[in-house]
DNA sequence: TGTACATCAGTGAACGCGCGTTCACTGATGTAC
DNA sequence: TGTACATCAGTGAACGCGCGTTCACTGATGTAC
């Protein structure tokens, strides 16, 4: 996309010209993307990124074996972008523990809100049932997000914000849910009930937090005076 | 499906012969869904549902205005079956609250596990995104679960187990995200370090509906007591 | 009871389409000498 | 520095396919008389 005309100062990924395209598989990403903001994931076909691209339409198979390769990489890149998001919010809480776990979900639900169709894709039937498997890539990605929503559970454990005695992955796979479930089913108008704008929606994922959060206090401190679950 | 020869005694609805077939919207609906489970979403066609169905493969636009009219009925279908199920999952509680609250959310969870990719084209994106203008059969129909979890909460509050002072339906939906989300990671093998067996599934997601129960008593009772929420 | 007729569910052939994928190729690039 | 060559990203034409949808039709059914 920038720098279609070689440039002897760029680095080796932009070079570029008439023929070869430079990045195209990035470029794929991205106009594959872009079709499904635009138009919705029925419409995305490696030829029209191809098109949209201005490259033949065989060109994608040069980066991409198949159509759902494509797929694969457009939803890496989402849970890439998302771990961005979630990394920026955590820091600026400035190292205030349940800042930082209100900031985190906070920017889960502000993703689906904001990167509607991208996130549907990361989700897509089409992909979850077997991409630990075949995405090696995409599951990574997607597991890099949920442990920096561990890492924060672990920091709030430490400050005695939750119980230390209940496993961190299951609290964050608790959280996860929660926050998860909400955004979608807000996102796709199952409640609007509620209030269907933006800010609406936002105020209530953020008090469906605060709710699950005040649940894991109590839950935790149950099983930890209370006797021990059974295995 | 049933009764391909005609029958004096039958009523109206099941009448067949070898070239009508009796009620073929149906058995489209039923083929197609046979379709989605054994070979996914994606192999649904109308064309097949037909071929399947033993109908020539223009058939079904007697009945459906297009291949999006067969989707949407396909998970009208569903929620009607969720419905069903609900509700006699309600009855089995025999009119404790707590037990209704619990049944209820378990059999929602209890159908995303047994019925997975049913459960998809419910909420796939090709038909929430425009459901309630283009499908209101199919919006009254996810209503009507929703309304199903509504009541169960509104016993709850009669008997004091939830606040009074809380929106029934903002407390149903929270519950409804919570296990929504919370049912579709562990489906989707997101999270597999808490055990992947359908028993630890299962059990994991009752605890969730448990935690968020804890969350929903303590912050109801936090704004009953407290300040009184802004509007 | 018997017959003519309206109704309409299902037929089968056809349309145009865009897709995924393959393949021999072309031409730009970097590098070994 | 200049040249031959290997590499490989992108080309363009072609394949076969199944799909959604249309259309004039056929034949089974119910009903008015």
């Amino acid at each position: 996309m920038k720098n279609v005309k070689g440039n002897p100062n760029e680095n080796s990924l932009s070079k570029a010209s008439a023929y070869h395209h430079g990045d195209l598989k990035q470029a794929l990403v991205e106009t594959g993307l872009g079709i499904i903001r635009k138009q919705g994931a029925h419409a995305l076909s490696l030829r029209a990124a191809a098109r949209k691209a201005g490259v033949s339409e065989a060109a994608p198979y040069r980066h991409f074996h198949n159509k759902e390769a494509l797929l694969a990489s457009i939803a890496e890149e989402g849970f890439n972008r998302l771990h961005q998001r979630m990394v920026e919010a955590i820091a600026a809480a400035q190292g205030d523990p349940l800042a930082e776990l209100h900031a985190v979900t906070w920017e889960y639900a502000e993703f689906v809100l904001q990167e509607t169709d991208h996130f549907r894709t990361m989700f897509s039937s089409s992909l979850t049932s077997s991409h630990a498997a075949k995405h090696p890539g995409l599951r990574k990605a997607a597991l890099q997000c949920f442990e920096e929503l561990v890492g924060v559970v672990r920091t709030c454990q430490k400050s005695h914000i939750l119980a230390r005695n209940v496993d961190a992955q299951a609290t964050a796979g608790r959280l996860w849910g929660s926050i998860h479930g909400m955004s979608i089913l807000l996102v796709d108008q199952y409640m609007v009930f509620l209030g269907a704008t933006p800010e609406q929606t936002r105020a209530f994922v953020r008090q469906q937090v605060d709710s699950h959060l005040q649940g894991l206090r109590t839950f935790t401190s149950v099983q930890h005076s209370g006797k021990p679950k059974r295995a």
